[in-house]
DNA sequence: GTGGTCTAGACCACT
DNA sequence: GTGGTCTAGACCACA
């Protein structure tokens, strides 16, 4: 549980608590049936309100990354190797469409595009 | 002034107004001098508050794609080409770190980015 | 004549007007009796509307810069050097007392403006 | 929060907000991440309406005076102590080069007017 | 409760 | 008629 949190961002809290735990677990760095922190105590550790956190791991088990027993605790789903790699690419996919449709709305062509990545680094 | 309002986007109106105007500016679509519709017309038109439209408006001023002038109306700023890819080069850069760092967080090379910019096409 | 209107100034037209012409009154550049160009022909000259203008010469001639003669024209009003003096004091000392007022407001001695000035030239 | 509003000042209200809250944050009355009062609240007491009171808000938050937190409040920024004197020299400077320029419109030399503001005080 | 957005009016200064 | 400012409401997302 290695999450940071910038309260300064345009980014609301609860969405950048459920980036960064989606992206862990679809990278194998949050393994099946490990269990998450109760609520309140990643909520004192974050330093951000219980209702942040609740909303944040609510819309992870909305998705499907995580599971809920009541009174038992939050933990991360056993997914298999391929069902990640659907989601992960599911959340790439969509993203980078937005992405691209953007980039082709100021008059870039997708090779601009490529171009352009190259150079930045 | 052919532009397109999305009423059920996350993105506020006032901001889809300043994407697309400021994107037609940069396009050259909307050359130096052109007078913009006045507010309350264009508000009419969109089918939006005037207050929606100014907003946007001075955004647009604020980062020098438009000027205004009391009792007279708004008018696209005459900007070099050079300006105009430098305003371009300027806002595509800054989204394109922002998305690199995301799909960077989700485990992507910028290989793998390109890659899938190209089997996408 | 000599006048320059900037018109992506804050300040409004007639006003440039006003303080450019009331300005080179007080210096003696322009004498008493100096026929004004009519409201018509300078608006053209200058790019601005005729009301534009009229709202500047209706203002000099309330601060007594300048009288009008219905069907001849106006002229800068014959002053003496004391008045003249008496009127660009007046001026000078109302602009600086706010002045003063607004760099006391951000914690300035009148020794710091000073040294401000002094460093800034 | 020591704020007086001049309903018939020519200065806008929402100017005249943003003057005083910059002024009392460079002059270090208001210290970093002090919380400034909700805009309704504001509103309420200032006695006017909630969306001048966010206009102003918004300059400051947007000169780097201040940042909001959606569902927290307004925080005066955390900045140094240099950082503040850049900002009052800067805001400072940009003043006094006007009312140079203006000065000097009227025949006063950078002398003339250390003078004047030496025989005022 | 907080800020963010939006509406449908209004009045004013400027052109 | 133009932009600039302001009001008194309202709804929403966020904490």
């Amino acid at each position: 549980m290695n999450i940071k949190i910038n309260n300064t961002s345009d980014k609301p809290i609860y969405q950048q608590l459920f980036d960064q735990i989606s992206s862990q677990i679809i990278k194998g760095e949050l393994k099946g049936d490990f269990c998450l922190p109760p609520i309140r105590t990643a909520a004192v550790e974050l330093r951000v309100s219980v209702i942040t956190v609740k909303k944040a791991w609510e819309e992870l088990e909305r998705q499907g990354f995580i599971y809920s027993m009541v009174g038992r605790g939050c933990f991360v789903s056993d997914l298999s190797h391929t069902e990640l790699l659907n989601m992960r690419t599911k959340i790439i996919t969509e993203k980078m469409e937005k992405d691209v449709e953007y980039y082709k709305g100021l008059g870039m062509s997708l090779d601009d595009i490529i171009k352009m990545l190259e150079s930045m680094y």
